[in-house]
RNA sequence: GGCGGAGUAGCUCAGUUGGUUAGAGCAGCGGAAUCAUAAUCCGCGUGUCGGGGGUUCAAGUCCCUCCUCCGCUACCA
């Protein structure tokens, strides 16, 4: 059978990371995890912090931490973020691991021995005061075209114009603001892509079912013909390269970063070796299907820097069958943003409220085809819609209608007819479009099924109207509360990808003991009817709560969530 | 500048390879129901499908052109 792989882009390490970042790649691949293991498949999903490069080594300078201890603490607070919001990785590793200093070190050594890499001799910005190299856009200074003071060393900001640091007047460095500037050579070594662009560009054409953002931007960079790329670089923080004469240098982190999934993947089976076998998933793994989920920022790294490293590496290691890219989720017009302090972050959104409000509310408005917008009123909408009223309720207004009025276990008597042949009927269509949808990933359409398979239990209510069949047939209305109730059951399984806690607790309420394994299959009248007369249950405690109008506007100033900005 | 994506009902978005009266959810209006978190269910949409031109028996869907927004442009990751 089809082993299933998958991989979330590795969140970096410089921060905790804005509701962009869950929905662009984490979460979508968690839900996509959990829909697959609860079919049965056998799942490996594995996330990482990417931790090298120069904005780690700025940033826990800022700290005034070494970057190990600055890598170590974010790496913490990222995994437990990441259990907060229920993202189920089998492991979260970290690309600054042995494993990952190995395999990295492994793959350029192969590149070497097989030609693809050469060394060449670079100019570069030093920093004496610094005491470092800086990448371009490191050296600030004035524009030489617009005169603007702030420009960077590869682009002006505000005439766009591209630069070479040594083009600034003035130049600066943005680390510390010295002007001890000096060019110094340094010798790097460059992967020879254009010798691999044509196998690049066949292994992609193999691939006509990825979805049009992630291909058109993968055949963009080809037909523009690939550069030879630098792969190290003059830091102390990183994946030594290891080669005489280059003692001082690492390799570049987007070439190191991609290893990490497999370098994660021997982290996890370096925990419990005799149980896993990270190699199997990886080399010759003829039997893995192989999802990568990311925001489109990365498919060139994902299409074409990457696939060079494994196609020059002449060895048979797994490359990606699927690549699901995700376009921006916008905040108020702008990007969310980490700098500037826009939008909202993991760590603020778990505080104000649990994770399945925001799971539901970001995959229903995944920025699938293009990108899409974050607004409260929005997110309020959806949260007490969707989630406290048509979901919530149901399950509140069966339960308690139930428990008050046949006490708190599944009722006797009466039969079931016509009416719930059709909703069988309908819940087998909408399974089966939800199934689809979710193994396509066509996420919001897979959301819109749910809800819609959620507002069939309120519609069969009404139709059943138990309410009223109890004063003239209480027979009859026990039939259609039995039935009510079971569909709490498929709702708890259904939504278990989505909405995992809210699954977990109607799981519980219902004495059932769900897994993670478990999914609705077979005839839906038989589904109907699994739990029988004297099941007995509790009433949970109110499933979703609501968002105040309150709520809202606290939240818009706090979060700077206006149109009057 | 180049490349890519997008401009569809008040809002957020669907609209397969061009084909009957352009759809969904939310909001709004009317009705039903009253078990429930004042929740639910039913009914109601005359939108220049960004502007203009063209191809076609037929275009939101193809071609050209213009406008606007966003992203990328390879040493930020």
């Amino acid at each position: 059978m089809t082993r299933h792989l998958i991989t979330s882009a590795l969140p970096y390490i410089n921060g905790v990371k804005h509701l962009g970042n869950l929905v662009g790649s984490m979460l979508p691949s968690d839900l996509y995890a959990r829909f697959l293991r609860a079919r049965g498949e056998e799942v490996l999903l594995i996330c990482a912090t990417d931790e090298h490069g120069t904005p780690a080594e700025l940033a826990a300078r800022a700290a005034d931490q070494t970057v190990e201890q600055f890598c170590a603490e974010q790496h913490e607070v990222q995994a437990r973020l990441g259990e907060a919001f229920n993202l189920s990785f089998d492991y979260f590793g970290r690309s600054s691991s042995q494993q990952n200093h190995e395999l990295t070190q492994h793959f350029g050594n192969k590149l070497f021995e097989n030609g693809f890499i050469e060394e060449r001799v670079t100019k570069q910005v030093f920093s004496v005061d610094d005491d470092r190299f800086l990448p371009d856009r490191y050296v600030e200074g004035t524009c030489p075209h617009c005169g603007y003071d702030k420009a960077r060393g590869d682009q002006c900001e505000s005439c766009t114009r591209l630069l070479d640091p040594t083009d600034l007047v003035e130049p600066r460095s943005a680390v510390s603001g010295s002007t001890n500037l000096e060019v110094r050579e340094s010798r790097h070594l460059f992967l020879l892509q254009s010798k691999l662009s044509d196998e690049i560009r066949a292994w992609v054409n193999t691939h006509p079912d990825w979805p049009v953002l992630v291909s058109s931007i993968a055949l963009k960079w080809l037909d523009e013909g690939l550069h030879d790329r630098g792969i190290t670089r003059d830091l102390k923080w990183g994946v030594p390269v290891g080669r005489e004469g280059m003692e001082d240098k690492v390799y570049y982190v987007w070439f190191d970063a991609p290893i990490e999934y497999i370098a994660a993947t021997k982290e996890w089976a370096d925990k419990d070796p005799e149980n896993r076998d990270w190699k199997s998933w990886w080399y010759e793994a003829e039997d893995v299907r192989y999802t990568e989920f990311m925001a489109k920022d990365n498919i060139p790294f994902h299409t074409v820097t990457f696939p060079g490293t494994i196609l020059g590496s002449r060895e048979p290691w797994k490359m990606v069958d699927y690549i699901k890219g995700f376009n921006w989720l916008n905040y108020y017009g702008g990007k969310f943003s980490t700098s500037q302090k826009r939008g909202i972050f993991m760590s603020d959104a778990i505080e104000m409220l649990p994770a399945d409000y925001w799971r539901y509310y970001l995959l229903a408005n995944a920025p699938e085809s293009s990108d899409s917008s974050f607004t409260w009123d929005g997110f309020a909408g959806t949260v007490n819609k969707d989630l406290a009223d048509t979901l919530g309720n149901f399950v509140n207004r069966i339960l308690k209608f139930c428990s008050s009025k046949f006490g708190s276990a599944l009722p006797e008597g009466g039969e079931i007819g016509e009416r719930e042949k059709e909703l069988a009927a309908t819940l087998a269509k909408r399974i089966e479009a939800y199934n689809t949808h979710m193994s396509e990933l066509q996420i919001r359409k897979a959301m819109q099924e749910l809800r819609a398979i959620w507002v069939m239990g309120n519609e069969y209510l009404t139709e059943a109207a138990p309410w009223t069949a109890f004063k003239t047939d209480p027979d009859a209305a026990a039939a259609s509360l039995r039935i009510a109730i079971n569909l709490i059951r498929v709702f708890a399984i259904l939504g278990a990808p989505v909405i995992p806690d809210a699954s977990s607790r109607l799981s519980e309420a219902l004495g059932l003991g769900l897994t993670d394994r478990d999914w609705i299959e077979g005839d839906m009248m038989d589904v109907l009817q699994t739990l029988k007369p004297g099941h007995e249950f509790t009433v949970p405690d109110v499933l979703f709560r609501k968002i105040s109008d309150e709520e809202i506007a606290e939240w818009e100033s706090r979060f700077g969530g206006s149109d009057a900005e």
